[in-house]
DNA sequence: CTGAAAGCGCTTACAG
DNA sequence: CTGAAAGCGCTTACAG
């Protein structure tokens, strides 16, 4: 088998021309069945695999698509790529990609490696430290470049893009909506990620969802540190139920409760964002969002290729909401 | 800025050859300083990317590496890629990443887009069902088709290939030992991963460390679930630590331990395969064994451009194991 | 020092 | 029905 042959050698072999392989290959109704198939024959002989470089310079694609994540070892971007994979092969898409580890530095790099072609598309969540700092300018370069781009999962960020997001304020409105429903009222909110946009989304949308009831928040500042600020909202203001926007804000809560002995969920229910595979397992097991992290992948997919192939029309832009669900396990039994 | 220039437009504005702005923008000494500067400054304008495409054409190289990886939402793997990543990034490399969720056909398929060329080399770690149904030939025609293959974690099967990965047999023959360097001698193993190559070596390692002293085992079988085999070590005979081959038979085992008021590390110790990130979060936490999976990335694509390169003449294969940490968290206190 | 030409491997409009 | 030619965007040996 060996090394590859090429169009060149099987036309030799035949004594074709190039054009009447490609064309038989192809199967062009130009070319007569008869030497379609000696052709064909041939091609199936010597394993014959188009030259996938070749065909993409010349149909001036790349038939790939970069995909840039914050940081693989949060199992919710590993189950978005899981979807973008399985959607993308789909399309006989490659994904090539990128991790940023959350340092707008290497966001930086990756935008600049992305803009050189080697992609007909970008799906994108920007770093923490982009968003902290607010800075854009390279994603406006790729734009300016007129690389397709889908924003996806922390898409509260002002850039002309399409976006593929979770609905984050919906979903802590309706959990704390569901403790409101069993008669709580002391309902707080623990977050280490108050500072980005999907933070700000959570804490809102628990915000809205309280209305005239007292609201309790806990995160870290200049005057504590979050688990501070957590033993604070559990032993004295002595909420009843506590949502958590982050996975950190969540182990900082059963720790302090396992070490206050305060027990989850008789005196304590939570719910908070935290992966499916770590909630389970932990004891009691944590109620969660589940955010479907593969959907999301799978949907950045189907709006970049419509972007791609144009059924977007340019100066509009796309903005999909994937719904949330509640996951009740032990710490939210009532 | 907008759609891309190529050389030949940039030849024309600057009415020189495009043979001549292409030797410019490459230093090449042939060229006067005078037009090298024209045309740097031209192309810093335009900013002139030379398309990848077409130079992996011409060089007959496509500055890619394919990983194919089992399951992503396992943190370990998540955290290979990480590495993978990384290193590829050191080396101007692109990677190209495919998901065969434990699929035999899954894999053939990805072996198959892998034989057309669009990579250099490949990084793959075989399915849990390829390796249950020693299946391989799709891997050997990889190899036929000369690509470039290293076989990263799961390298305990019969393939020509380079290979990279975890000492295994070693990691838990170490734990065993420390188990009986303690005066323990009702160690026991529980394996949900018997079948697979990792599985075998962790068991032998145990099997080896615990020489004349009798060995308990714990594995699915025809007879009964897992559960029921853990419960039989735990409470008829008694086993006073546990060594866990895998996720699963780590987590039956705390659920076993908790339902049958067994004390951790009380009465029962724990050491486990188990990712780090879950393993510090579980109560009590969960003595590990770190397989350094971001390193394992590291070195597999260092041993993967070696083969590419040339380095490693054709007919000898490398075998790299890295080396594993045993970390000691509260399951395995004294 | 500069440029014309060939070629990487393919596709396709065009001519015969 | 078949083939010669142009071209995708680049690099580089060769000629001038």
């Amino acid at each position: 088998m060996k090394s590859k042959i090429t169009l060149k050698e099987l036309s030799k072999l035949l004594n074709v021309s190039v054009s009447t392989v490609s064309k038989a290959l192809h199967d062009s109704p130009e070319i007569s069945p008869k030497t379609a198939e000696r052709v064909k024959e041939l091609a199936k002989l010597h394993n014959y695999r188009p030259n996938p470089v070749a065909v993409n310079l010349k149909k001036s694609k790349t038939g790939t698509i970069g995909v840039v994540i914050p940081n693989i070892s949060n199992s919710f971007f590993a189950r978005v790529l899981s979807g973008i994979e399985a959607q993308a092969q789909q399309h006989d898409q490659q994904i090539i990609t990128y991790i940023s580890n959350e340092s707008l530095d290497r966001e930086k790099q990756i935008c600049d490696l992305l803009t050189s072609g080697m992609v007909d598309g970008v799906l994108i969540a920007v770093s923490e430290e982009t968003q902290k700092k607010a800075e854009y300018e390279h994603l406006f370069a790729l734009l300016d470049y007129d690389i397709p781009v889908v924003v996806y999962d922390r898409i509260n960020l002002n850039l002309p893009a399409d976006k593929v997001g979770v609905d984050d304020e919906k979903s802590f409105y309706d959990a704390t909506r569901f403790f409101r429903a069993k008669g709580l009222e002391r309902i707080g909110i623990a977050s280490a990620i108050h500072h980005v946009g999907i933070g700000k989304l959570r804490i809102s949308g628990y915000q809205k969802a309280m209305d005239e009831l007292p609201v309790f928040t806990a995160r870290s500042s200049s005057e504590g540190t979050l688990k501070s600020k957590i033993e604070k909202l559990l032993i004295t203001e002595k909420v009843e139920a506590l949502l958590c926007t982050d996975f950190e804000s969540a182990i900082i809560t059963t720790r302090v409760a396992y070490e206050q002995n305060i027990k989850i969920p008789e005196d304590l229910k939570i719910i908070g964002y935290i992966n499916k595979d770590i909630a389970e397992y932990l004891t009691p097991s944590l109620s969660y969002i589940e955010q479907h992290p593969s959907e999301l992948g799978v949907k950045a997919v189907e709006v970049l290729n419509q972007r791609i192939s144009g059924d977007i029309s340019a100066g509009k832009f796309e903005e999909k909401i994937i719904a949330t669900t509640m996951v009740h396990l032990e710490s939210s039994k009532f």
